[in-house]
RNA sequence: GGGCGCUUAGCUCAGCUGGUUCAGAGCGUCUGCCUUACAAGCAGAGGGUCGGGGGUUCGAAUCCCUCAGCGCCCACCA
């Protein structure tokens, strides 16, 4: 009858309406009179893939962009990637190594030509992901973290805190990547818990016969030794005071040390210091003037300074020490230790190691400041708020941000070196000699040398929400004031410190505003046992096979489904076939109204106007609460609530009430009135499902080319109800007892029902329950059938007379249960009742409730056992 | 070591300011249906002492204390 499919096909239509979108620029913003509302995109990294995370932090900016759009805002979505320095470096060193390339064989320009070949063309793929995904990101807009304007702004920010003298270069123990060989900042360390070992190791006491035991999980580092501390206070160790000791197996003697530092109930109190290998150690060497060793190179390979296993991987060393030191009798014992390792968090198989070098900083206190009074004050809300303490934690006790990394990819620190060692810092190299002219100006373009140094991948997109409008060199632009600050921010609790809390802080420090008003924190995605999707664990589906099997709609809706806020979520592609089965839902809903052969002459029925009454109604209350959970950025449940609305009132019960008898029209009215709902409801589910929607849209209005559901309009609806809706309480609970009734008595559904009223009963409920349940007559008042199915509607008894002779037992039993329960029900509420206590304290309207609950039970029992006496007849 | 959060049906989770069906939803399970939009569907059913203990209250899944388990973040004990 009807020549549409029978099942809605994805792959027919995403295509066809996503080019349509962008033909008639509809994704496109530019300033005007409406209120703006702005999400800047979490740039993906440049030359990665759509994985799952995008998928998630994508569809829910989309969601909220369209939503924007179809509630009067100018909405703006804008696009663009991230060069993500060690990310994409390493990825081409090791594409380089493939062809046997390695870098240090390249000049930096013949690297960074490599570099951005790779970009080009691997770059910008999972912006045409995106697309797939139904993003509706201005992609005029597109940009990218190194484009021009971009590094130019990156640069006079960093001139300018230079200037403001909170940029410096010093010689600091940093964290150090040994296989990206850069330094990293402190928040670019995992630690994880590793099981390892604790080393005795003896160190011979000079000129006397006695050793001391010192403990370390790093043996390796003995070359580096340059002191043994204890603790002054400690009084076993009290006789090492003042001695020398002398380095197992490398020979060399040291002096002891005393430092309050040491715990004493450590090991054996004894503490080795390697000032130029740990953190602590190099503080200790600061206070007491120690001398340092470097005993590693760059890769972590032991240097020529430790004098032993010259060129030894660190790892490997420590095994062939721990062997000699043994064979030289030198260790007393070996532990089992639980301790925690730093690794790289961009090369998580590369331990990251301490290490002494030059580096450039940022100091954080000044631009720390405005941020955290901003998000105290909800000037820039968290969602959800428990994220606040977190971010409060972290910037109580911010540190300085180690900016420099030892990378070609990315933007290149703008300092010249005069041959005297001194460095200016200057916009360009023209600046640069300009300045260094100052101190001499014989000096040349050709005395200058630039930093070889680059800066960390953030310090460039944590200006992004103010780059993006050209905020750094143009920062009274049009752009800027209508866009700035941004609205919404999406993204995940682990950039929390990287990015979104040094965005803040540059919005105040070089936009004089907060960057964002809201940020929503999206849960982690983990697969369907709580693993994290990793490409090791190969866990993580391939996001656009996704797409391809259940449609760019069934995933948004199979993984908003299970999105709370800030919960990490379990995904499971189970959720894609609720999606998939959903727009199948939707497509079969519009195939039945299509279908509809519509008489202008037809009257309305009576069912079909109480349906279209009620639905308005619930379409009214539904509209206000998406509202409110979108407020409350609660939009997995403003899904399920459009879920619930479309399948379970709209489908389940409205489209049953309106349906025309079989081989019959529906009248106009009706009709009418299905295609507004209809087309209510798209507008609802549109921001979670654009793709079908836009398609039903087309089909069930009439348009003109390059108009769109997109900028349909999402309103309130005045028209209102109450009364059936209070009615169609009445009307379920009766069709649900006579669907039992069908059940439990075998009755075909074919086979039209009589149904008897005893007691009260709005006459209003007769149509729909008749169209509903397919019963030939509703008679009120009615006489009882003793050879009749009897169930409780409210107070009212139903009444189904039989054709065969009913189960007299079964139905007793059945009535008895109900009695027990009503019988106990009461029981409770006199108790309560009786509670004097109770009575006087509880509000009014509370023990007013309780009575009529008393009296509902009263009534109840009451006819239930009119029911049971009846059947004994 | 410090901080934050979680524990409700077999699974994943809602449950907001304590008080109408507040003990819920989806999925899974079970039963019956190829009923003229949809088997990617329709109609039903079963299933939980709300982690344990204590307290506040007329009343606690909800507030407080405590114990247990789990997770996350931060921190320079080798």
């Amino acid at each position: 009858m009807n020549e549409l499919a029978t099942k809605y096909n994805p792959s027919e239509v995403e295509d066809k309406w996503y080019d349509y979108w962008m033909r008639h620029d509809l994704f496109k913003s530019t300033p005007d009179a409406r209120e703006p509302y702005t999400i800047v995109i979490p740039p993906p990294n440049v030359t990665g893939v759509l994985h799952m995370g995008h998928m998630l932090n994508n569809t829910i900016q989309d969601i909220l962009v369209r939503r924007a759009r179809m509630t009067g805002k100018n909405a703006l979505w804008v696009p663009g990637t991230d060069h993500a320095s060690i990310a994409t470096e390493a990825k081409v060193v090791a594409k380089l190594a493939e062809k046997g390339i390695q870098k240090s064989d390249l000049t930096r320009e013949e690297f960074l030509k490599h570099a951005w070949d790779w970009t080009h063309q691997y770059g910008g793929i999972i912006l045409q992901q995106l697309r797939k995904l139904g993003a509706s990101c201005d992609w005029s807009r597109t940009a990218f973290t190194m484009d021009e304007l971009r590094s130019k702004s990156v640069t006079k920010v960093f001139v300018d805190l230079y200037r403001r003298g909170l940029i410096y270069r010093g010689k600091r123990m940093v964290n150090w990547d040994p296989k990206a060989k850069t330094a990293l900042s402190d928040i670019e360390v995992i630690y994880k818990e590793e099981h390892s070992k604790l080393y005795y190791l003896r160190y011979y006491i000079a000129g006397e016969d006695g050793y001391a035991i010192v403990a370390t999980t790093r043996p390796e580092t003995i070359m580096g030794d340059t002191a043994m501390c204890i603790n002054p206070n400690d009084p076993k160790n009290a006789h090492l005071k003042g001695k020398r000791v002398i380095v197992p197996l490398v020979g060399r003697e040291i002096p002891v040390i005393e430092d309050e530092y040491v715990d004493m109930d450590f090991g054996t109190g004894c503490l080795k210091v390697t000032p130029a290998h740990d953190v602590n150690d190099y503080m200790l060497g600061q206070k007491h003037n120690l001398e340092t060793i470097d005993i590693f190179n760059d890769d972590a390979t032991i240097s020529e300074a430790a004098g032993m296993y010259v060129g030894m991987d660190r790892f490997a060393v420590r095994e062939q020490i721990a062997k000699d030191l043994a064979e030289a009798g030198l260790i007393e014992k070996v532990e089992n230790y639980e301790n925690k390792v730093g690794y790289s968090e961009r090369n998580a198989d590369t331990v990251a190691e301490p290490r002494l070098s030059n580096q450039w900083f940022l100091r954080m206190e000044e631009l720390a400041r405005p941020a955290v009074g901003a998000v105290d004050s909800d000037t820039i809300r968290f969602i959800p708020e428990k994220f606040k303490n977190t971010f409060d934690h972290w910037m109580a006790e911010i540190h300085d941000w180690c900016i420099s990394r030892q990378l070609w990819w990315g933007h290149r620190i703008p300092a010249w070196y005069l041959p005297d060692g001194t460095f200016v810092v200057a916009m360009d190299a023209d600046e640069a000699l300009e300045l260094a002219r100052k101190s001499d100006p014989s000096l040349t373009a050709a005395d200058l040398r630039q930093e070889e140094d680059g800066l960390d991948t953030w310090f460039s997109s944590w200006l992004w929400p103010i780059t993006l409008f050209n905020g750094i060199l143009d920062p009274d632009n049009e752009e800027m004031r209508y866009y700035y600050p941004t609205t919404d921010l999406v993204t995940g609790p682990d950039i929390i410190f990287f990015w979104v809390a040094r965005m803040i802080m540059a919005g105040y420090g070089f936009a004089g505003k907060e960057p964002f008003r809201n940020v929503y924190f999206t849960g982690i995605v983990r697969d369907e046992i709580g693993r994290k999707m990793s490409k090791q664990l190969g866990n993580s589906p391939d996001a656009l096979k996704l797409i391809a099997d259940y449609g760019a709609d069934g995933v948004r809706v199979g993984i908003m489904l299970c999105a709370p806020a800030g919960n990490d979520i379990l995904f499971d592609t189970k959720l894609c076939e609720t999606g998939r089965n959903f727009c199948n839902k939707m497509w079969n809903a519009f195939r039945l109204v299509k279908g509809w052969e519509v008489s202008p002459e037809a009257a309305q029925p009576e069912a079909a106007r109480f349906a279209v009454a009620w639905m308005k109604e619930r379409l009214a209350q539904s509209t206000e609460e998406i509202a409110d959970l979108f407020s409350k950025f609660r939009i997995s449940e403003a899904l399920r609530e459009a879920y619930r609305l479309f399948w379970d009132d709209f489908s389940s019960w409205y489209l049953e009430m309106v349906k025309p008898a079989y081989g019959s029209p529906s009248d106009l009215t009706t009709y009418n009135e299905t295609l507004g709902i209809f087309d209510a409801l798209l507008r609802l589910l549109h921001p979670f499902m654009p793709f079908i929607t836009e398609e039903l849209w087309q089909h069930l209005t009439e348009r003109r080319d390059g108009e769109s559901i997109m900028y349909a309009q999402i309103e309130p609806v005045a028209d209102r109800h109450p009364r059936e809706a209070e009615l169609m309480e009445t009307v379920k609970a009766a069709v649900n007892g006579l669907r039992n009734v069908r059940a439990e008595k075998n009755i075909p559904n074919k086979e039209q029902l009589i149904v008897n009223v005893i007691g009260s009963w709005d006459k209003a409920v007769d149509a729909p329950v008749m169209k509903l349940a397919n019963a030939s007559a509703v008679n009120h008042n009615a006489a009882k059938d003793p050879a009749a199915a009897t169930f409780m509607v409210g107070l009212t008894e139903v009444n189904v007379p039989l054709l065969d002779s009913i189960d007299v037992e079964a139905e007793t039993a059945k009535l008895e249960k109900d009695l027990k329960y009503y019988q106990g029900f009461k029981q409770s509420v006199e108790k309560k009742l009786g509670n004097e206590r109770f009575v006087s304290n509880a509000p009014a309207a509370v023990v007013e409730g309780e009575r009529k609950k008393l009296a509902d039970a009263e009534a109840k029992i009451a006819t239930i056992t009119g029911a049971l006496e009846a059947l004994k007849k």
